[in-house]
RNA sequence: GGGCGGUUAGCUCAGCGGGAGAGCACUACGUUGACAUCGUAGGGGUCACUGGUUCAAUCCCAGUACCGCCCA
């Protein structure tokens, strides 16, 4: 017997271990079935689940379990990304309070301690995305820094090299002070400073005796890199100075006024100091004129020796502070004003980034984005929301040389070796970058290996052909490449899916995927993004302990509204634990009453006009999911399913089959029982890709013979041919008729207890049928006492209705206000009247006539005719009332 | 500054050219043999604003306001 309530804590474990013992996990390869393939978004190696995650992994998962139902042969790929500044810095941290730093420890130490920190603590998401009850095939688990994929790296640098597509640069990059690495744009955030200053400096003109001329800046320090100064050409205030020069305050250099459109006259004095060496837009205009380039920052963002000695060793903020008073006291400072401006952070260091010169290895993403791009413009990849194909298009039509060089020690590193004279060899392995170079050299030289570690995207880029065995051509590769879609959220289009099509396209020379399904973020129930420090982070752990995986799983599923972000509240995930129970009692009512599997049912055989209701509405509902789930409508297929079990499962059919389940014996018991359990058997398995743990566990228990589990059974496809126009019509009457008379009795405070008798007047042949075929449950559902046909003349003090061509009594024999029923019955003429209007309205206008397609007039006609019936009863039945 | 999205019941959100919906919250009643993690009934919305298209607009178009997000 089944517990009262689900209890997910007993049974989420168990279930897992035999889903994954049993194999069911692993796609059916070889076998007749059509391959499906996602590939998992790689979490961090350092990552534990957040709500994004289980978002992400949910929707995955839904997809995954159905297409595994409906016959597919689907892999989940699962894996992770080695994060190397996340893990480095994890790694550091922890070397750190052992009073211990790589540098000490040495290269190769640091690597091997890395590894030893994933083998005891890397990896947590992966054992809590199976307690989500993620179904990837664990078996086939990928680390971008294991063997095979890092094979594939290595093969990528070396050919995309070889191909002029990576190139080694000298030229700005975003430089992060803390990791002293290069990071990319994308990992670099930019904040509003909103108490940020604008300070002006006057520059001594050269040769001229108090001219000066007014440049504007954020930065003061970077000045000590000045090399011009920039007028905007048709600025006339300034006309006269360009081709002049000004002696930089506190250097002594001599460096020209240029004239350049980057010069806003609106901005500041309109005109502005140029150092190419530590702004992008410096950068430029110094390409323009010819500038050189002075580096004044070392790694740490020090001032370095290039600037004049005072200010030598000077971080860069104490350095500024310096920089104003030195200028104020030559009486070169004009003024400070407030200024609001956006100074860029390096996202995982926290510390203001610096654009910063060196040399590192770009891939040419320009070349490699143009088949990426077409692949989306002519569809071969589908954006779901198609909006997003425009942030990707804006993206991929700018896109800038991929900086993919890091100065890290956990990663890839390079595979470029350096000769004695600085050669580069770029080989996939030191030895023949060692023949290489005894080629080019003509003799044997000692070779340098190139330091730097590949950015972690670079690896991740290959992920759906990487993870499939490539460069190997492996069966998997040739069997799911491509696969069929990828699930991942907005904020990572950029660095990873855009990544994939360029890369997928330059090696496989196909699409990585057919669809993209982008999801939104979860927001706490304010709006607001969950952060640690805003301390509104929902944990999915915490909320699966509570309410259990399914309930956590139903929640964002049916929540997943195409293109909106998911305001999570705790009270819906309570709500679905609630169906849930609901679900697993509307199963101990089926235990309880003899039901079980409903394997021995043909629903195509069903008799009974209840049955054949039960059975079109399960087929529509069936075909509502499947529809849903195809076109990636998350929250219409839970609704759907949700919609079903609660409001027409449980709420009319159990009520209904109650009367047959609890009669003695006999062929419309056995086959109600039949069908009950069949029904239930379509829901499980359509709710299965949502609620997989309660499913699964109550497909057991109904049924200890089977043999199959539920997770491996097909997909519920009911024929809509199932669909009987008039059982449909039959049970939505009955349907209204309890709900009528239920209404009725709210309305007119009959208590609950107290049982009514129902009297029909000018009722059809047919409507005398029903009420006598379903007395037994009218009876039931409405607490009735009896139901007849008026015998005689109307009873008088009776609540009266109207449904259909029949007028219905409910006598109340000095219980009823008539008062009260009179405006009770009033108001509902009131309403029918207003409707009627309203349709006349419309049946009045001849343009309507005219212009309205055939149906949509046919279908007012009836309507305002069925309407017209029911007030024009209305109206006697307030004439016997009137007449007391 | 450019782009995208949003504005529908107290809250969170679906819907979308022809009868305004859900969950939660709220009110009343209820221990009827699946379920009080429940049942029954109910209240509550000029679908942001202004124009336009249309026989018909919450829905399509344009503009306005406000709110988000992304990019510069």
């Amino acid at each position: 017997m089944l517990d009262k309530t689900f209890s997910p804590a007993e049974i989420e474990a168990r279930l897992y271990a035999a889903w994954e013992a049993s194999g069911a996990f692993k796609g059916c390869p070889g076998a007749g079935c059509e391959p499906w393939c996602v590939t998992m978004p790689p979490p961090n190696v350092t990552g534990s689940l957040h709500m994004g995650h289980a978002l992400n992994n949910t929707l995955q998962d839904v997809l995954t379990r159905y297409r595994r139902k409906q016959g597919r042969d689907a892999l989940w790929q699962p894996g992770m990304d080695h994060a190397g500044i996340a893990t480095q810095m994890v790694v550091e941290r922890q070397l750190a309070e052992k009073q211990l730093n790589r540098r000490d420890m040495g290269r190769a130490k640091f690597v091997e301690t890395v590894w030893r920190w994933k083998a005891e603590s890397g990896g947590m998401i992966g054992r809590q995305l199976r307690r989500l009850g993620a179904s990837a095939d664990w078996s086939r688990d990928r680390f971008t820094m294991d063997d095979g994929l890092s094979a594939a790296v290595l093969k990528v640098f070396v050919t995309l090299y070889r191909q002029g597509l990576i190139y080694r640069d000298k030229r700005l990059v975003n430089w992060d002070p803390h990791f002293q690495t290069a990071i990319s744009d994308l990992e670099v955030e930019n904040r509003e400073v909103k108490d940020g200053k604008l300070w002006y400096f006057r520059y001594p003109v050269e040769g001229r005796e108090d001219t000066f001329i007014t440049i504007a800046t954020t930065r003061p320090e970077t000045m000590l890199g000045d090399t011009a100064v920039a007028v905007h050409p048709e600025d006339p205030r300034h006309a006269g100075l360009i081709g002049q020069h000004v002696v930089l305050p506190l250097v002594g250099r001599r460096i020209p006024i240029v004239a350049d459109d980057y010069a806003d006259p609106e901005q500041g004095s309109g005109a502005v100091k140029i150092t190419p060496a530590h702004d992008f837009n410096d950068f430029e205009v110094g390409k323009r004129h010819n500038l050189p380039m002075i580096n004044v920052l070392d790694a740490q963002a020090r001032i370095n020796e290039n600037a004049p000695e005072a200010y030598r060793g000077l971080d860069r903020f104490k350095a500024r502070e310096r920089i104003i008073a030195d200028i104020e006291a030559l009486g070169l400072l004009e003024k400070i004003e407030p200024r609001v401006h956006t100074v860029p952070y390096g996202d995982r260091s926290g510390v203001v980034i610096e654009p910063w010169l060196t040399d590192q290895w770009y891939v040419d993403a320009k070349t490699l984005a143009e088949p990426a791009i077409k692949a989306v413009e002519d569809g071969r990849i589908r954006f779901v929301p198609k909006r997003w194909e425009n942030t990707y298009f804006e993206w991929m039509r700018n896109i800038q040389p991929w900086c993919i060089s890091r100065q890290l020690w956990w990663g890839h590193q390079i595979p470029a070796w350096y000769g004695p004279d600085g050669h580069v060899f770029v080989e996939l392995s030191e030895t023949e970058a060692q023949t290489a170079a005894a080629k080019h050299y003509g003799k044997a030289v000692a070779l340098t290996r190139d330091e730097d570690v590949l950015d972690t995207w670079f690896s991740s880029g290959l992920w759906p052909f990487s993870t499939l065995g490539w460069p190997d051509e492996t069966a998997e590769l040739k069997r799911y490449y491509p696969t069929s879609v990828l699930v991942t959220g907005f904020d990572i289009i950029f660095f990873w899916v855009a990544r994939m099509i360029m890369l997928g396209m330059h090696y496989m020379g196909d699409v990585p995927f057919r669809d993209v399904y982008i999801h939104a973020l979860v927001r706490d129930e304010r709006g607001q993004k969950m952060s640690k420090s805003k301390g509104n982070v929902i944990d999915p752990l915490a909320l699966m302990d509570k309410y259990g995986a399914d309930a956590l799983r139903f929640t964002l599923a049916a929540m997943e509204a195409q293109g909106r972000d998911i305001k999570l509240a705790e009270s819906r995930v309570e709500g679905y634990r609630n169906f849930a129970t609901k679900l697993w009692n509307a199963a101990r009512f089926l235990e309880a009453n003899g039901c079980g599997g409903g394997a021995s049912f043909i629903p195509t055989r069903a008799t009974t006009t209840l049955n054949r209701w039960i059975v079109g509405e399960t087929a529509r509902a069936a075909a509502k999911v499947t529809e849903a789930l195809d076109a990636y409508r998350f929250n219409d297929a839970a609704g759907t399913i949700y919609h079903f079990v609660w409001d027409v499962f449980c709420d009319w059919y159990v009520e209904f089959s109650k009367p047959a389940l609890t009669s003695p014996d006999g062929p419309e018991k056995a086959e109600t029982r039949k069908c009950a359990s069949w029904v239930m058997d379509q829901i499980l398995g359509l709710l299965h890709p949502f609620m997989p743990f309660a499913t699964e566990e109550l497909w057991s228990r109904l049924d200890e013979t089977r043999t199959t589990q539920l997770i491996s059974a097909p997909w519920p496809a009911p024929p809509l041919s199932l669909a009987d126009e008039a059982a449909d019509a039959e049970m939505s009457w009955l349907v209204r008729l309890v709900s009528e008379i239920r209404a009725v009795r709210s309305e007119m405070n009959v208590p609950a207890a107290s049982k009514l008798d129902l009297l029909a007047a000018g009722a059809s042949a047919a409507t005398a049928q029903r009420l006598k075929r379903h007395r037994e449950l009218i009876l039931r559902l409405a607490r009735l006492e009896r139901v007849g046909p008026v015998d005689g003349a109307a009873p008088r003090s009776a609540a009266q209705f109207v449904l259909d061509e029949t007028t219905l009594f409910l006598p109340l024999e000095g219980v009823i206000d008539l008062a009260k029923e009179r405006a009770r019955l009033q108001k509902e003429v009131g309403r029918l009247a207003g409707e009627i209007a309203k349709i006349d309205g419309k049946l009045g206008n001849a343009d309507f006539i005219k212009r309205a397609p055939e149906e949509i007039i046919e279908e007012q006609r009836e309507r305002r005719g069925e309407a017209a019936q029911a007030r024009s009863k209305l109206e006697d039945a307030l004439r016997r009332l009137g007449a007391d």
